[in-house]
DNA sequence: TCAAAACATAAGCACACACTTATGTGTTTG
DNA sequence: CAAACACATAAGTGTGTGCTTATGTTTTGA
C-alpha cells in the first residue's frame, strides 16, 4: 500500500520542505541541509522515507548523491485525488472530465 | 498551516477508509462504524481529525450527526499538487495548463 | 595510502498518535 | 420525567516517529 507511505511521507513539514527544495532543482544531501537547522542523519533519514514513497529518487555520482523529484509519487496522489473528483470544486472537476477524453 | 493537518489526516489508513465511505454518500457516525472493527470513540476521534483538516463536514439533525465530504480539503490538496505540475506526467500536466486558462 | 568528504546506519530518547474503557452531553420517545 | 440513543470527551496505554550523537561505508585527493 504505497498510498500510505506517500501520505505519511508528506505528513511531516520538514519532509515537505525538503521536497519543495528538490522541486526547485536537483540537489545533493549537503546542499539540501543548508539553511535547515537539522543534523545530517536527519536529512538522510527523511530522504530515505521520501524515496520509499516514490516522491524522490537518487542518483549516485562519485561520493555525491544527487536527489530529484520522482514524478511517480506525485502521479499516485493525483490518481488518488481523481477518485474523488465528484467532490472537487467545479473548475477542477471540469478539468478532470477533459482528462478522461485524452490519451488512454 | 492547514496543509499539515490534511496530510496528517490522510496518513492514517482507517481515516482514509472512513473518508472513502463518506465519498460514497453522506452518513452518520454509527453507519460509518458498520463493518469496521473499531470502537465508537475511535470513529468519533477520527471524524474530528478529518473535520479539522476540512476533509469532512458535519450537520447535526436531531440526535444524529451526518457527515459528508468537504470539498475544501480536497481542493487544498489539489492546489498543493499543482505547485509541482512541472513534474507531473504529461497527461496530467497538460490538464494543468488548461486549468490556468479557465475561470480566474 | 591515509585523511577527509559525503552519506548511511545504529542506538537511544522524548513526544505524538491511535486505540481502548469509562463517563459526559444533548436529544428523542414512551 | 426517565430511559434509551447518538455521539463527544477524558484518561490511560502501547507503539510509532523524528530527532539526536556515535559509528560505519565508500569515494576522492594529496
Amino acid at each position: 500500500m504505497i498510498e500510505n507511505e506517500i501520505f505519511k511521507a508528506l505528513a511531516d513539514p520538514t519532509r515537505r520542505a525538503i521536497f519543495e527544495k528538490l522541486a526547485a532543482g536537483r540537489m545533493n544531501a549537503s546542499a539540501l541541509r543548508h539553511g535547515m537547522a537539522i543534523s545530517q542523519p536527519a536529512i538522510s533519514q527523511h530522504l530515505s522515507v521520501l524515496r520509499k514513497a516514490r516522491l524522490v529518487r537518487e542518483e549516485r555520482q562519485g561520493r555525491v548523491v544527487n536527489y530529484e523529484v520522482d514524478p511517480e509519487g506525485l502521479s499516485l496522489i493525483a490518481g488518488w485525488l481523481e477518485r474523488y473528483r465528484a467532490y472537487w470544486p467545479t473548475r477542477v472537476a471540469a478539468l478532470s472530465e477533459l482528462l478522461k477524453d485524452m490519451e488512454p
